[in-house]
Parts: structure tokens; sequence; C-alpha cells
DNA sequence: AATTGTGAATTCCTTCACAGCC
DNA sequence: GGCTGTGAAGGAATTCACAATT
């Protein structure tokens, strides 16, 4: 085990090896080497390898690595062997969606509260039977239910706001959905998930045939033109 | 002439540059620095400037960036300026949201069909009006609809199919929401958005103090992540 | 004076290649 | 023989620093 310091990268890879040796577990598979795992994924099987030595030599050479033994390394890790206590706040279709979405979260995150600022909201029900309530009471119950991750699904513009609420409450944990760049108190942590990127991705693909591997040349029909006022 | 590879997490960036660019057209800036800009996002001003100059010299020395121009140009980049034809396939919880979420889209995508395999929800419609089809005219309709971008929203087990699907209608381009690594065919563009990963990536962030409190929030859209590459 | 655009330096990540072990 | 763990090499992305420009 090494004291370096682990890129993010690598702890996201950690969760899709998870998948992997949660599929393997499910289907009685003993044994995996990470050349076999690295086919699946279109990696290195060097880069498991590495990914996983940071924390330890889970591996017997000439064998692989044993899969439910791999898995129970990961699980801690991760931090997935304990229950993690989620709120989330903003009730819109998102916010409603993973409220009700089981899926995700497996046996390691819990919904416990649920908040939002329409009093034609505040006091119905999810699927899950936990009640949403109001945002006035934000700061109290993120506390008094211990809650450690807070997911944000309100507009844009009333993030950061949130983001400062929750921080105030101990929260060091936030994913984030809301289109929009927020600034986090040191030792908290912010994850944006931004849709708008990701279809503005495919956009661009699909805008430039030849983006995903052959050379484009823009200069000639973009350029500065101080005449146009930008309709280029 | 120059002609080079244009990385993902530039384009990704642009995304970002843009969404600033519109609120600084909205409240009737005129220029913007990229330093700037930097501020804004935590990043470094030449790495915009880098950005923005692969595809054209949009800048003007001593002044900074016309706004209204630059955004234009953007705009023209990420294919924006034309309409990307939209569908959903799979009306679960987060197929719905995403159906029902206007804010996303702006104007630059329509969403103008919708399937799934539930006899019960086909013939029902979502707020805009658009009609829930069976997911047996999933084919016939892509193509008849022009459909250019697939959002899916099905579980993790028919994923694969429905890209097979899509991919024979001529779509390229898609934006995957199931928890599982697909194997688009080249020229294909799959963008998966995992919510379980950064999900256990907070998770590993409070299990584990000693990863220290450095912010990433958009780290995974704007810096370096081969894991999110998409096509063949 | 201010700011862009960009080669050079740096940092970070991945892949190679092989020693070491089963 | 097969596979892991890892130092070294290679590659990619970011940041520096400054000449060029307005």
């Amino acid at each position: 085990m090494k004291t370096e310091k682990i890129s993010e990268l690598t702890t996201n890879r950690l969760s899709v090896y998870l998948r992997c040796l949660n599929e393997l577990a499910a289907t009685g598979v003993e044994t995996i080497s990470s050349q076999a795992m690295a086919e699946q994924f279109n990696l290195n099987s060097a880069q498991i390898r590495k990914d996983l030595a940071y924390f330890g030599e889970f591996g017997v050479r000439g064998v692989g690595y044993y899969v439910e033994n791999l898995r129970q390394h990961i699980l801690k890790i991760l931090g997935l062997s304990t229950v993690n206590r989620v709120a989330i706040v903003g009730l819109g279709n998102l916010g409603m969606a993973l409220a009700n979405y089981h899926g995700f979260y497996q046996h390691s995150f819990d919904i416990v509260a649920l908040f939002d600022a329409d009093p034609a909201k505040i006091g119905t029900r999810v699927r899950s039977g936990v009640e949403i309530q109001s945002a006035d009471n934000l700061k109290e119950v993120i506390k008094q239910k211990e809650i450690n991750i807070v997911v944000i699904t309100v507009p844009a513009t009333a993030a950061e706001q949130v983001l400062a609420d929750v921080t105030e409450s101990g929260v060091r944990a936030v994913l984030n959905f809301a289109p929009v760049h927020l600034h986090p108190k040191p030792g908290v942590k912010v994850k944006t998930v931004d849709l708008s990127i990701s279809l503005e991705s495919l956009s661009y693909f699909l805008a430039n045939p030849s983006a995903d591997g052959v050379n484009v040349d823009y200069r000639d029909f973009l350029r500065y033109d101080p005449e146009s006022n930008g309709a280029g």
C-alpha cells in the first residue's frame, strides 16, 4: 500500500471494475486476470494492475485475482461497505427520477431526506415513502439526519446557495446536476454531472465528421471578422 | 494550414465557455479576457486561449474576445446553430425526466420521438405533446424522423441491443445512461453518463479523508479522462 | 499597457516490458 | 507457463513565459 496521491481517474475505474466483479461473482466465476478484465472495457491490463496496486497486493501471480476477495476490497476502498446517507434538494423532474430510481444505489446509498421549495410538493411522499420537506428546514434536517451526501437538482440560479447551506451543515460531498460551476469551500467535494456538455459534445461530433480521428482545419471559415457582428 | 486532432476535453470546455458567454451576452458585457473567464472556472487562461486557438484567431490582442462574436463562433463549432433531432429510448423515471426537462436543450436539441417497450406507456404523451411509441417501431421511425442523437435510458441489460438497432438505422451519436460499457461500431460515438461512478467517487472521498479536499467539480468533463471516450 | 497566440517546460497518465512469484 | 507488480519509457494535457499585436 502506497501513500502516493491517488488520481480520481483511478477511483473512477475502480467503480467500473467493481461492477464487472459483481457480474462475475453473480455468475459464479472465481478468478479473473487483469487481461480478461481489460478486454471487456478496452483498457490496458497494466493500468488495471496499477490501479489495484495502489491499494494493496490483491492478485496472485500465475492465477489472477480472486473475484469475491477483490470485490470486497474494492467495496471497502470506495467506502461502500458502510451506508451513505443521501439527501436530494430539488424535486423537479430529475430530482424525482433520482428519488425513485433504486437501480443506481444498490445497498450503499440510502436516500433519507428530500427538500423542495414548492409548497405544493411539501408533505407529499415519493414511492419509497420518504416525505418531501420544505427547503427552509434544510440546515437542521441535514444535521439531524446525519446526511453525508447531497444531490443538488435545483435550477442553476439556486444551486450555489444550496451548496453554501449544506456546507454549513457539515456536508462534504455534493453531486450537482445544475448546469453551473459551483465554488465549494476547501474540504468539500462537488461532482457536477452536466448533461448539456454531454449533448453538445455529441453535437460537435456530428458537426465534424472527422472529429473522431482525422484532422480538421476550421480557420478558413471561422476566422475573426470584425465586419460581421459574429454570425461568421 | 494547421491540422491537429482536437481533444474532447477541449470541446467540452467550449461548452462551458459558451455558457459563460451566454450569461455575459445577456448582461450586456461586450468583451472578455481569457484571464477573466479563467477565474470563473478555476482554469488556466492559457488553456482557454489554446482551446480557442485550435479553431481560429478569435481574440484581439490588448482587448480580449468580443463576447457575441466568440459566442457565435462556438455555436457554429459545436454544431449548435442547426437543430439536432433527438429520440429517447426508455421512458422510465429518468427518460421521462429528460423528456420533460426543457432546460437542458435550449434551442439546439429537439426531442421528436420517444420509445418504450411497456404497453401501458405506449400511446401516452409527455408534456411537450410527443407520443410514446412501441420500441418495435424503433428502426423505421428513427430513419423516417431523421433522428441523429439517441438517448438510451433503458435497463443495462437492454442497452447494447438498443445501440445495435439505432446504429443500424444510421444514428451515429448516443447518450447512454445505462450503467454498462457499450461497444459502438467505428464511426459511432457513445457518451455514457454513469451516476453510480459519480456517487461512488463521492463515497471514496468521504471514506478517505487523506484523499485531500481538492475540489474536482467539473474535472471529469474538463480535464483528462480517457474513460469517457466513445467512438470507435 | 493589456492581452492574445504559441513554443517550451512541466505535470500527469498510460503503456511497455520484464523481474519476480505461483 | 501464466500472471502480477512495477520501474522506465512514452504520450497527452496543462501551465509557463514571452514575442507579437492592438
